[in-house]
RNA sequence: CGGAGUGUAGUACAACGGUAGUAUGCGCGCUUUGGGAGCGCGUGAUUUGGGUUCGAUUCCCAGCACUCCGACCA
């Protein structure tokens, strides 16, 4: 991609009325356009990014034998008054509702509308187990949206859901989906902590969150650095002050909610009449279990963890381009045109190889501001082509994360 | 939803109740090119509605919007 075809351009100055690193970043750096508080657009380096943090999301689902739906966002009011939740709850506190002709709410979880699905296609205890997901724009109205792309009223949310015939059929599962999840957050760059938290009604042995440390974070967590323990501090025993496990002294940290996972035993099959026949003819509700994933939120956490005076620092694998690359020109014609003949064979060279690379054509810009965005975009690895790399025949290298540079001689040596 | 703060060029900031200014961006010209380059010319703004006043960006009231704190967050 050429960067002077991008319709997005860099941000000199923060934007006013953001505090948030994530929102300062990610609207400077061309990524996502705020339309109103809770809500932005993504931009088309943004949405690179989203598409990439949801394809590993896909594929890890797909991986523990997820099928993919796209449920609609607009609910029936009727759906919801069957499980109470449209006067109540949820579907009273964060549901938005339109009236017109009819009354109609959006989205905000799928309970309802997917188990009412299902009861049509469960019927016997040879129909289970199953597990359904969806990649969807959810609405919630925040009382108070915050922190860029943390606390959104429209974001992008992966919410799967499995059905089984009996509890430990569901353990077995939530315990695949667990695996599953962190997965998810070592391949996007993250070290997530699994802890426990209130269940809703439900054992906390089956409510789990998955909490990236981070200032920016909503949550407060009392964890321990061997694994062994991590509780939200909706359930804390302040009295525990030592890791039940390890013996170490607990610590406690600010953190991201990007991931929950928990059991919703029989509480939607049976008001929604999601039955199926078991073994022994006899009629029983089906056993279900429910797994959000934030995809906005967790880009936003990639950012907030992810950064340092300059920019973001983009891990790999959902970076928006692996390479940027950068012509710093001499102002002498001859050797501009040398330098800009051997950026365009060293673009050209990444291109057939698939290897996605930003090029930073905008040769009036000076060597200063192409630096200032590199930095600021956060692409891992930049490339400098320019009269001293010339001189010696060879291209500079420098990982965004370090302030090394080296020399190598061609592309091959850097794929 | 309660509390606090802030609304001025695309962006970031200034302006005693009296001609709205600076930086940056953008356009043109020339000079520049390894960490947001220089000079010149040009472009471009007071959140909305009331009120006080001879006169309101400025003071008062209300709305709207944004940020922060709190409550809330299946």
């Amino acid at each position: 991609m050429k960067q002077s075809q991008i319709f997005t351009k860099t941000q000199k100055e923060n934007p006013k009325d953001e505090k948030s690193i994530n929102a300062i970043l990610l609207q400077r750096a061309g990524f996502i356009y705020k339309e109103m508080a809770g809500v932005y657009s993504f931009l088309p380096m943004g949405l690179i990014v989203l598409n990439k943090i949801t394809n590993i999301v896909r594929e890890e689902m797909q991986a523990i034998g997820g099928q993919e739906v796209n449920l609609s966002v607009l609910q029936p009011k009727a759906l919801w008054q069957k499980t109470d939740r449209w006067d109540k709850g949820i579907g009273q506190e964060v549901m938005y509702k339109v009236k017109d002709e009819t009354e109609v709410g959006l989205g905000p979880t799928h309970e309802e509308m997917l188990t009412d699905i299902i009861k049509n296609y469960i019927e016997s205890f040879d129909d289970l187990p199953l597990a359904v997901f969806q990649i969807q724009t959810k609405f919630r109205k925040e009382a108070r949206a915050k922190s860029g792309l943390l606390r959104g009223r429209e974001f992008l949310m992966k919410d799967l859901y499995s059905f089984h015939s009996s509890q430990d059929d569901f353990k077995n599962y939530y315990e695949t989906v667990k695996q599953a999840y962190f997965k998810v957050f070592e391949r996007s760059g993250l070290k997530a902590i699994i802890t426990e938290a209130s269940g809703g009604g439900f054992s906390k042995d089956f409510s789990h969150e998955f909490q990236i440390i981070s200032q920016d974070g909503e949550d407060t967590i009392y964890y321990c650095s061997c694994g062994g323990f991590s509780q939200n501090e909706e359930i804390f025993d302040k009295k525990i002050k030592n890791c039940p496990v390890c013996l170490k002294e607990l610590q406690k940290a600010k953190s991201i909610e990007a991931g929950n996972i928990f059991s919703l035993g029989t509480k939607y099959s049976q008001s929604l009449g999601a039955f199926f026949t078991d073994k022994n003819g006899v009629k029983q509700p089906v056993v279900m279990g429910c797994y959000g994933l934030g995809i906005s939120r967790l880009m936003g956490a990639i950012v907030e963890v992810s950064n340092d005076a300059n920019g973001i620092i983009w891990p790999e694998a959902v970076a928006p381009f692996t390479y940027h690359l950068l012509p710093i020109l001499s102002g002498k014609k001859e050797q501009d045109e040398q330098i800009l003949e051997k950026a365009n064979k060293v673009y050209n060279d990444l291109q057939n190889k698939g290897i996605a690379v930003l090029y930073d054509d905008r040769n009036k810009k000076s060597a200063g501001e192409k630096f200032a965005d590199a930095d600021l975009i956060g692409c891992p690895m930049r490339l400098v082509v320019s009269q001293k790399t010339l001189e010696q025949n060879s291209i500079e290298a420098k990982k965004r994360s370090s302030n090394e540079t080296k020399l190598i001689k061609d592309v091959k040596q850097i794929s």
